[in-house]
This record gives C-alpha cells, sequence and structure tokens, in this order.
DNA sequence: CAGGTACGG
DNA sequence: TGCCGTACCTG
C-alpha cells in the first residue's frame, strides 16, 4: 500500500516542484548512462557470482557424486576445499585428511589431479598424496570447468548487452547495466519517451507499481521502520531486474554444467561481492541502495576487498578498531594518515561507493607451474626435472587456451627460486620468431634456472616456480622501425641468457683482478664470447641494411649458436645423467659439498671454499678489524652484520658485482657504442584511479633496510 | 624491463 | 599450506 502523506512530505519535489508532480530521484541522464555501462551513475547494477566450494563440486560432478554427500579436495595431506554438507562437520581448510576423517567418517576425500614426472599429461593417480616427492599438484581440471562455466555465462546473457569479468577461477562480475536498461524500457514504456523540454536532467516519472516482486531472493534489510516495500525508486526496479537476470544464469549453469552458486546484486562491485557472500550456498543476495549503508555500517571492514590483508591491519591498528561503524567517525584527514589516496579510497569505500568498472577481460594474462619442495632440493639436475614437467604444463595450458590458434601467445618467461626466505628471480623474453614449443619453454626455463644458480646461494631450494606472461593482445603492436628495436632486444638478451650458462661453468677465482679486457677469459674460450658479439651484430646489421627482412632466420640461427655453445655444458650434462652438472655448479658457487665432490672444469680448477674465503671482498684480514666483535661492517651496505653472516654476503656482493659486469659487457660490446649511457626512461603516472593504489608508505621502505638477507 | 610486494581464491 | 592469478611499485 502506497501512502502518499510520508512521500510528499519527504520529497523534495512534491510541493515545490514547478509541475507538482511526483518525481523519480534519478534523471534521464542517468537512466540513459545505463547504456554505455558508466561507472557513474547511481542506477549501475553490479552482479558477482561465486561457485559453491568450487573445487570440490568439480569433483562431485566429474564423478557423479550425489552432492549432499560430505566431500573434501585434498593436496598432500591438507584439504583445499570441503564441500558444504561436509563443513555441517565442522571441517575447515586447517584441518588434515585424518583428522578430517576423523570428524566425518563418511567423508569421501578426492585427491587432486597431479603431474608425475616423465608423463604426458596430468591425471587422477590413485593415492596421489603419497608421491607427493615425486608429482606435482594440477589444478588444470578446474581451470577446465572454470572456462565452460565462464561460457555458459556468456551464452545466457545477449551478446551486446553482456560485460563479464572472470575475477579468479570460481568468481565473475557481471555488469548488467545495459540489459537492465533494455528490460526496463521494455517493461516501462513510459521511460522511452523523450524528457520533458528534451532536458536529460530532468527527472524521471514515479515507478508506476507500489510492490516489486523479488521472488525468492535474500534482502539485505535497512534497519529502518519500513515503507520501503511501499515506495521503490528506479533503483529498486533495476535491482528486481538484475536479479532476475542473475537468477537465469544460475539457473542456466545448474542446468547446463551441474554447478551451483551464489550470487549477489548490488550498485557496485564491492557491495555486489559482499552480497554473494552473505548467503551460501545457491542463493542470491540484493543489496538495495537503500539497504548499503546499514548493510555496511554493521560489518568488519576487514571483510571488504582489499581491507583483508595488511591494509586492513593497518587500519585497524591506527585506529583501534575493525567495526566499519567506528571508521565512519573518522574525518577524512583521519583517515589520510593511511596516504592520501588510500585514505580518500577508504573513505569512500566504506560509505558504499566504489566506481571500479566491470573489465570485460575474460582472458588469461599470466600462467604459473608451480611446486614447494619437502624436503627441499638441493641439485640442478633436481630443479631441471621439474622445470621439465612445468613446462610441459605450461605449455598443454598455453595449447587449450587457443594460444596455437589465437596467436595470442606469451612474450616473457619467469623463473622464481625460493631459498629459505629469500627468494630470487630471472625473466627472459620468449623468442618470438618461431612457434611456441614445450622444448623452448624448457630450454628457456633451464637457462634461467642456471642464471639464479650462478648469481647466489641456490641450495637447498624450497620452492621453485615457471611462469609466462605479457599475453595481452593477440595483433601485434610495435611495429616499423620500432618493431624491429624489441626483436634486436630480444636477440641481445638472448644471447646474455646463453652466455651467462656458460660463466655457469666457470670459476669465480679471478673475479678480483679481472677487467674489461680479460672478461672473455672468464667467460671461456674467447671464440664462444666472439661468436656471441659476431651473431649480435649480424642481427643488428641486417637490420641497418633492410629493415625487416630476414630476422626471423638470423635469429634462428643465433638460437642454433646458442644451443651449440652455451646450450651445450647444460645440454651435454642433461644427456648424460651419470655426471650430472648439479655437483659443477655446487662446488663452484656456494654449495655445501665438499670441495673433493667437484670435477674439474674445462676451463679452470674451481676454488675451495677455503680459497674463497680467503680472498675476501674488502681484501682485510679478519685479523685487522676488531676481532673482539662478533659482527663484522660491511662499507658497502653500511650494515654490522653477524660474522657468522659473512661468507653469505660476501657473496652476496660477488654476485652482485659479477651480475653487474655481465650486463655492462652485454651492453658496451655488441655494438660498440660510444654513448652507452641510456638515460632511465621518465614515468607515464601509471595506476588507474581506483583502488587503494597501493599500500604506500611505511612498511615497503623498510623492507628494503633487509636488503639481501632476511631476519 | 627486472625484480619485488600485496591481495585474493 | 600449496598452487595459483592479478595489479602495482621501484630502481
Amino acid at each position: 500500500m502506497s501512502s502518499p502523506a510520508p512521500f510528499l512530505a519527504s520529497s523534495p519535489f512534491s510541493i515545490t516542484s514547478p509541475r507538482r508532480i511526483p518525481k523519480s530521484r534519478f534523471t534521464y541522464k542517468q537512466l540513459h548512462q545505463l547504456k554505455t555501462f558508466s561507472t557513474q551513475t547511481p542506477l549501475r547494477v553490479i552482479a558477482h557470482i561465486d561457485l559453491d566450494a568450487f573445487y570440490a563440486q568439480c569433483e562431485t560432478v566429474r564423478l557423479g557424486i550425489d552432492p549432499s554427500k560430505p566431500l573434501a579436495v585434498q593436496q598432500w595431506q591438507g584439504l583445499i576445499a570441503i564441500n558444504y554438507p561436509a563443513r555441517a562437520y565442522g571441517l575447515s581448510r586447517h584441518v588434515t585428511s585424518t583428522e578430517a576423517l576423523k570428524l566425518c567418517p563418511d567423508l569421501i576425500l578426492q585427491h587432486v589431479a597431479t603431474w608425475k614426472e616423465g608423463e604426458e599429461k596430468w591425471a587422477y593417480h590413485e593415492e596421489a598424496y603419497k608421491h607427493i616427492a615425486t608429482h606435482k599438484v594440477s589444478l588444470d581440471p578446474y581451470r577446465m570447468e572454470s572456462r565452460r562455466i565462464l561460457k555458459c555465462i556468456k551464452e545466457s546473457l545477449p551478446e551486446k548487452e553482456q560485460r563479464v569479468e572472470k575475477a579468479s577461477i570460481d568468481e565473475v562480475f557481471m555488469d548488467l547495466s545495459a540489459q537492465v536498461h533494455t528490460r526496463l524500457s521494455e517493461r516501462y514504456p513510459e521511460l522511452s519517451g523523450p524528457p520533458p523540454y528534451d532536458d536529460l536532467s530532468e527527472y524521471l516519472p514515479k515507478v508506476p507499481t507500489t510492490v516489486l516482486d523479488w521472488k525468492a531472493d535474500a534482502l539485505v534489510e535497512t534497519g529502518e521502520e519500513d515503507g520501503e516495500v511501499a515506495d521503490p525508486d528506479w533503483d529498486d526496479v533495476c535491482m528486481v531486474i538484475a536479479s532476475e537476470i542473475v537468477r537465469d544464469v544460475r539457473a542456466h549453469i545448474k542446468e547446463q554444467l551441474g554447478y551451483t552458486c551464489s550470487g549477489g546484486v548490488a550498485r557496485n562491485k564491492m557491495l555486489a561481492k559482499l552480497g554473494s557472500g552473505y548467503k551460501k550456498p545457491n542463493q542470491q543476495t540484493v543489496i538495495r541502495n537503500r539497504a548499503a549503508e546499514y548493510f555496511l555500517s554493521n560489518m568488519k571492514f576487514t571483510k571488504i576487498r582489499m581491507l583483508g590483508g595488511k591494509l586492513g591491519d593497518e587500519v585497524v591498528s591506527m585506529f583501534g578498531t575493525d567495526k566499519v561503524k567506528d571508521l565512519l567517525e573518522q574525518p577524512l584527514d583521519q583517515l589520510k594518515k593511511l596516504g592520501d589516496d588510500t585514505g580518500s579510497w577508504l573513505y569512500n569505500t566504506i560509505r558504499g561507493e566504489d566506481h571500479s568498472e566491470v573489465n570485460p577481460r575474460t582472458q588469461i594474462k599470466s600462467m604459473l607451474s608451480a611446486k614447494s619442495f619437502r624436503p627441499a632440493i638441493n641439485s640442478f639436475e633436481q630443479g631441471v626435472r621439474w622445470l621439465r614437467i612445468f613446462a610441459a604444463d605450461i605449455f598443454s595450458r598455453c595449447v587449450e587456451e587457443g594460444v596455437l590458434e589465437n596467436k595470442r601467445r606469451p612474450k616473457t618467461i619467469n623463473l622464481h627460486h625460493r631459498q629459505g626466505t629469500q627468494t630470487r628471480s630471472r625473466q627472459s623474453p620468449i623468442p618470438q620468431g618461431k612457434p611456441l614449443s614445450e622444448q623452448m619453454l624448457f630450454d628457456l626455463a633451464k637457462n634461467l634456472l642456471a642464471q639464479v644458480v650462478v648469481d647466489g646461494r641456490a641450495w637447498p631450494c624450497a620452492n621453485l616456480s615457471l611462469s609466462v606472461g605479457g599475453f595481452e593482445d593477440g595483433v601485434t603492436n610495435n611495429k616499423g622501425i620500432g618493431g624491429f628495436l624489441v626483436r634486436g632486444d630480444e636477440a641481445k638478451a638472448m644471447l646474455s641468457t646463453g652466455r651467462s650458462s656458460v660463466s655457469g661453468g666457470e670459476p669465480p677465482a679471478k673475479r678480483r683482478k679481472r677487467t674489461k679486457g680479460n672478461i672473455a677469459n672468464f667467460f671461456g674460450p674467447p671464440s664462444e664470447k666472439k661468436r656471441d658479439f659476431d651473431a649480435a651484430r649480424a642481427v643488428l646489421r641486417a637490420h641497418q641494411e633492410s629493415p625487416g627482412s630476414n630476422i626471423e632466420e638470423e635469429l634462428d640461427e643465433i638460437e642454433e649458436e646458442q644451443d651449440d655453445s652455451s646450450g651445450a655444458l647444460l645440454d651435454d650434462a642433461e644427456s648424460r645423467p651419470s655426471t650430472p652438472p648439479i655437483e659443477h655448479y655446487d662446488g663452484l658457487y656456494r654449495s655445501d659439498t665438499p670441495p673433493s665432490a667437484q670435477p674439474p672444469t674445462p676451463f679452470d680448477p674451481p676454488p675451495s671454499h677455503q680459497a674463497r674465503n680467503d680472498t675476501p671482498q674488502h681484501s682485510k684480514p679478519p685479523a685487522l678489524h676488531q676481532k673482539t666483535l662478533d659482527t663484522f661492517f660491511c662499507d658497502r651496505c653500511n650494515v654490522h652484520l653477524p660474522i657468522a653472516e659473512k661468507a653469505e654476503h660476501d657473496d652476496y656482493h660477488f654476485a652482485l658485482d659479477l651480475s653487474k659486469e655481465i650486463r655492462q659487457e652485454e651492453r658496451s660490446a655488441p655494438t660498440e657504442n660510444t654513448n652507452r649511457k641510456t638515460p632511465t626512461a621518465q614515468k607515464p603516472t601509471r595506476g588507474r584511479g581506483r583502488p587503494p593504489g597501493s599500500g604506500k608508505g611505511v612498511e615497503k621502505g623498510q623492507a628494503k633496510l633487509a636488503f639481501g638477507r632476511q631476519a
């Protein structure tokens, strides 16, 4: 029942409006903006869909298990997903598989698929949890289902009016504004007419209906007496329509693929996401604009996207609360103690404001294959074995992504390495000349690992990961003369990785005396070094004479040379497992293996650890320093460190110097360039105006102080 | 661009 | 915890 009296009393347009006609709070312009997915209109409608216990559902669907049976997905000894029936037994992600079985004897435990060394593809192996040492987990089955679901969602939305963002493997955002606009126009013809006086800033007519049918959707309360049901405005109507769409999408997913999911509908992404988590599983929640403030004010702000981590902790400790309600009392300038941008962002966010757009991006930007080692691995050869799996994994996923057909291919490859608390990474461009292959990924990865190994302490290694990225656009964006320069850089980068692996076979013994003149000697026979430079020069010359002609062939030749020379050491070793390169690397570069375990190198005898410690970085015998202290002073870092860490610290500087010299050589030698200083490019002020942008400030600067070591 | 951090599922 | 994926910052 509508009660006109309160409405008239509270509406600014009832009495004072020139035409004395009740109006909507919204304008024709705001309605019109729906068509273009404007982030500014208050009528905007965003949905968030979240698959329920996704990995667990994947398994029930795959195995045809009754979804009311308790099921958990196991990864080694842990659980990574627990379906809702199983959650009723108090199972959480923190319990182990054996504990889970005690709590719920009927629990179905399904281990994730794994990839076994030497096999072509991942598979669901029996008793996979026993093979943590030889298998790596594969989440590929879930990625595939994720793709099917995304496709299904897109198919259930009108092509021209959809905007879908894949937020994670089991979440999507949808901007339903455009579709809602059409449905609105169909359903309420009075909205289709031109605005009075053709003035878009005119207010819309009032909603003709007094009661909206929210079906079975959960409605977030407003916290007010009532009256909201009786007085809908167009934003409420938009939400109803959006909610219908979400219900249809969910039904379609269930019908076609058998998955249930939860949904949230609201005016922006932040609220929509909170909505989808409000009631689970298999339900949807609408947060009407009029309910947003109340909904938020009763919540912990740590539940809000971007406040679940360090930033959230910082806010909690700064204001001594985790409640939105308390934070709402803080004026803007107080929040700005977190930084101007972060403060403003937070101020708006806890008031339910979020103008971030739904990014129509649906394709993947990078992919990663990783393994944590328990126990840690201790040799180059072991690492290389895992790289083979990683390369196969990533390559097959590239193929699944349609990389081969689409011309969408990754541009860079990246290797991450963790040793204790220290992590290091190396990356290189992926040569774009020839088709992507597993072997190519493997070779690149191997070189990257070799670089990591020669660059510092590498063993024992607790984690290794290989990723490819820079997928982006299918079509080339660097063309003309610039197009070649990119190629040239890649060629040089390839050479540099090759050279680095050559240096892997070299002892650091002469590092203190080495100068530019004997650098080639340091890296091995002069001929190898020369061939590198010759190859690079050939590429550059080819460009100068006829830009863009034979570049690809040139690149191929260079790659071959690379395989012949620099790659030889590694490939060789690999083909003869009886004499693996592990000790070779370990012995030369700070392993804990005794010097006696090291075979001679082709070039120089390896120095013992003792020898290395006898020629310290600063050419001063320890005796001349105050040896009563158990610390030493590094005048390069300007810091006192435990004497026990001196050897490692010296290694650190050695590695630093070495990599610097290598890079310098690479820059100056191939072109014999006289003005080699390329001034650092200016900053094009990056960044979308959106979320906190960053944690800015304090903790980052402090992290830097830790330098090469960690507490 | 290389290397790192933060945040999220 | 392990295995991811994205975005951003800094030198």
